[in-house]
Parts: C-alpha cells; sequence; structure tokens
DNA sequence: GAGCAAAATTGACGATCATCAACGACGGTC
DNA sequence: GACCGTCGTTGATGATCGTCAATTTTGCTC
C-alpha cells in the first residue's frame, strides 16, 4: 500500500551514531530504567522539565531504539500509537501519494518530538517518518503520553509552540515556492543544510554530508531529479558548489548566501 | 513599509455582508453587551461551549467591527494585540516580504480564530491579514483572552486543534506545489473555492464569485499572474471553466475533478 | 460621466523545465 | 564475482514559464 523509500532493512551495526559537526546530536548512554540524558537536558525537549512522578512515568513509558538508515519510524496512514523524540541522528518526514510521489516535507532533529500530530487528533499519520542514516528515536506510548498530558498543562503548550514552530516554517517554504526561482531554493535549501549539518573546514570553506538523496532535494525544491542535477551542475560552473556524492563543499557561504540575499533582504 | 494590498479604504455603507451559497455565513444581529451568536453556536467556532463566567469575560472583553473590502486585519511585523475571529465574509492570510512579492497562504471564514499564534508565541506577526470583500469580525483583547486560556483548558486544546489542522493544510500545500503542474494547482483551487463560494445553478452547473484576484491566484499556484491568465485562457478553450471577471462558471465540477483525480486517487 | 490607477490580457522572446531515453556508478544480494 | 535495482548524470526535444512591453479592461474617485 505504503512505499517504503530507501528502506534497505535494519542495519544491526549501530550503537553509535555520528555527531555531525554544529549539530546537538549527542552520545547517549544507555541505561534502562533511569531518564535518557538527552531527552531531557538542553530544554531542546519537549520533556526537559516534567514533576518527578511525571518523569518516572515517562522512564517507564519510554522505549529507546536505533534505527539503520531508511527504516521508517512510522508510516502514513498508519494509527498512532504514541509519539516518538528524537534522540540522535536526522529523522526525514515525508508524504507520499498512491502514484509514487514523495516530498520531503521537513527534517527532524534530536530533541525534536514527532508524530504528535495524528495522536493528539486521535488519527492516523497524516505522513511517513523515516530515518536518515543512524539514528535514535524514543518512543512513549499512547497511554503514557495521554497520562503525562492529562497531568502536565505545560507539556501541552509546549506542543502547542512546536506545532506554531512547524506551522510558521511551512508558512515560510509555501513562500518561497512560489517567490523563488528552483536555484534559489536549492541554494536557500543548502544554506539551512550547512547550519545543521554543515562543518567548517580550515580554509574557510564549509563541507556538508547531505541527510538526503538528490531525488528527496528535488522534491522539497519542487521540482524533479534531473532539473536539481542541472542546476547543481550549474552550481559547479559558477564556483559556488561543489558536489561529490552527498558531500558539498562551499568555498564561501557568505557568497552563496548573498545570491538569495539581494532577493530576500527581509 | 509594509504595502497594503487592495485596499481602497473603509467602505461605511456596511451593517450587513452578502451570505453566499454554500458559505456557513449568517447575518449577525449585533447587540452590544450581549454574546455574539454567531460567535458561539454551530461548533464552528473555537469560543463555542465556554462556561457562564468566562462567556461573561468573552463578551466584556470583545469588540465586533466591520471591514471593507481590502481593509487589514493586522498587518505582518506588527506587535499582537489579541486574537481576532472570523464572524462574517471571507479573511485573507499573506506573506509579504521586502520585494513587493506577496503570497496569499490561506482563507479564513466564519469561525475561524486568526492572529492566535503570534499571541500565544507572544511575538510580531508572521502574516497579514486582510478583508477579502465585506467582513464582520470580533476581536478579544490581549488580556481577556489570556484570561480565558488561564481558566479554561479546553481553550488552549481548541486553538492546538486548529493550529494542527493548518500545519496539515499546509503540508497538503506543499505537497501539491512540488507534484502538480500549475494548471493542475489552478483547477485544485478553483474546486476548493467551488466548496466554499460556489453556487449551483439550474442547469447542474456551478458558479463561483472569486474572493481573490488574479494576481492572488497566481501566488497561491505558486506562479506569475500572465500565467495565471494563460492557463484560464486555455481552461476556457477546454470548455471545462468560463471565467468573466471574479465570476467562474464550471459545466461539470466533476469534469473538472476528473482532470487532477486521474492523477490523485487517495 | 470623466479621469485615473490598478488589474487583467495578449504578444513576443529567451530561459527554464518535464519528459523520455540511454548510460555509468553504486550498494546490496546471492 | 555476477547480478540487479536504484540512483545519478547527460542528452535531445517539445512544452511551459518568466520577463518585458503594449494594450484593454475594470473599479474607484471626484
Amino acid at each position: 500500500m505504503f512505499i517504503q523509500f530507501g528502506a534497505t532493512g535494519p542495519k544491526e551495526r549501530l550503537g553509535w551514531y555520528q555527531v555531525e559537526g554544529g549539530s546537538m546530536a549527542q552520545a547517549c548512554t544507555k541505561q534502562e530504567g533511569q531518564a535518557c540524558v538527552v531527552c531531557h537536558v538542553g530544554r531542546r525537549s519537549d520533556w526537559h522539565d516534567l514533576d518527578p512522578t511525571a518523569s518516572a512515568l515517562l522512564t517507564s513509558g519510554r522505549r529507546r531504539r536505533e534505527y539503520g538508515s531508511g527504516e521508517v519510524v512510522f508510516a502514513q496512514g498508519e494509527r498512532n500509537d504514541g509519539v516518538h523524540c528524537v534522540s540522535g541522528g536526522t529523522v526525514g518526514i515525508r508524504k507520499l501519494d498512491g502514484n509514487g510521489n514523495s516530498v520531503l516535507l521537513e527534517l527532524a532533529y534530536p530533541g525534536d518530538t514527532i508524530g504528535y500530530r495524528s495522536f493528539l487528533t486521535d488519527s492516523e499519520h497524516k505522513t511517513s517518518a523515516e530515518a536518515l542514516g543512524p539514528t535514535v528515536i524514543c518512543h512513549i506510548d499512547h497511554s503514557t503520553i495521554a497520562a503525562l498530558l492529562a497531568g502536565n498543562p505545560a507539556l501541552g503548550l509546549r506542543f502547542l509552540k512546536r506545532s506554531i514552530g512547524e506551522l510558521e516554517h511551512a508558512h515560510d517554504m509555501m513562500f518561497r515556492q512560489a517567490t523563488l526561482s528552483n536555484r534559489h531554493k536549492l541554494v536557500h535549501l543548502l544554506l539551512v543544510l550547512v547550519g545543521r549539518h554543515g562543518r567548517r573546514n580550515s580554509n574557510g570553506s564549509q563541507s556538508i554530508d547531505l541527510p538526503v538523496s538528490r531525488r528527496d532535494l528535488a522534491s522539497m525544491v519542487g521540482t524533479r531529479h534531473e532539473t536539481i542535477s542541472r542546476i547543481i551542475g550549474r552550481l559547479e560552473t559558477d564556483g559556488v558548489a561543489h558536489f561529490s556524492g552527498r558531500q558539498v563543499t562551499i568555498p564561501s557561504v557568505e557568497a552563496l548566501a548573498a545570491e538569495i540575499d539581494c532577493l530576500i533582504p527581509a
């Protein structure tokens, strides 16, 4: 019924995940029965200052799991079975249709809660979530999250703010889709990815290990993968970015940003 | 600083607003000091089952106002000063940049609450709201809505569900932007507008009075207004829709829907 | 109704894109 | 190592789009 993109089965060579430059990802010292540190510190998580009883409830109702590249966390159309909290790695939120179309709508990072929308509306998942590379994700089952929400109004408020943040992100995306050229949309996307996945090189340039395929890149820009290939080619000849597989090197992020800054001063 | 689109100054010839076919809009018998019926009935509003004290608080902190076509309800960049609830008419939610670009992101109808995002995040408005045609809107000031939220957790939950609904709407939009052609995007938009603004004619065809200009239509589709003009021309020659100013007549809505149904069976 | 500004249409042209097809590269399986 | 499916790239071609410009239409003010 639903297509699994890039799903190549579990790779059990985990127990670690890459800490990317600029990312907040941290190794999580797994100790069953104790609260996972990553899920609480840094106020990057929605669960960081629960009262002791709620915290205990969370600890008992939470299951930590590692996902291999391409593994599906939850699939579009499935009934909701609780929420997930990204602890490490990168997760892609994807929407599919019955014609084989696939659009990567957003990326989720450590601290982000996913699957909360279908939980709160008590409905099936409207999107799929899939690990982009080795990923660690906590699952909080349906009854636990329900109990937590009932006893902690602040948690609901945090979901509300998360939802609003995602909505404003979606509005920005819609605005760019309507006003920018495909090239500028790709440049913008690269700049966002540099912020999340970029590492600084000794010569001042910055490099990214893209978490997504060219096809997904194309879906995020709103065009076909062949077109993305050609735009990448133009970026190469213009010398503003160098692509080698999923590795991208940007000689001057400022020069790349200037390309869209002249159009979007705000 | 911010451009007012279509703003031609207030038209004081109000006191009524058009009841469009298929729309839920109803005339609101204005009586100061009493609860506005439209804001409570039909569970289309976020305020429909407050307790008596909250209801009294709402009544005293609410101000009803009529807006003329093009009038701005709140402007992008302004500080939030409470929330608005659409009572009658149609409101456009718009995003602008400093280059004169304008994108109509969504339409708000009677029962919809707008401006709640910047209230809940205590920030400036990220979008503008503008009356598309004669409109009636209630304004609930900052302190009133704060008091209501503090005493009615259910109200916050309703905002949460509203936000989630808008987010899923935005995701659908993003998906269509990435997968549909401009023609199909316009067809889809027409079908949505038929559902909201359409009226059935005696011969089985349906007509719409478009609430938006061609430029706004173009921004919603993600293209230029000249292109929209040409696509409309093609729809005319294909006989699937007839345009005369802002009035559109669709001989067979089913035939129009079939154009995208064959591509989006889901 | 005259006048005006914005909206809408139409034409022409170059740029960009979608599609189909062919091919090499890569990763995983057996 | 052979096989296979997917991904990525490149080419060719027709369709579509963006831009500039000219013109008409519309809606509003006076």
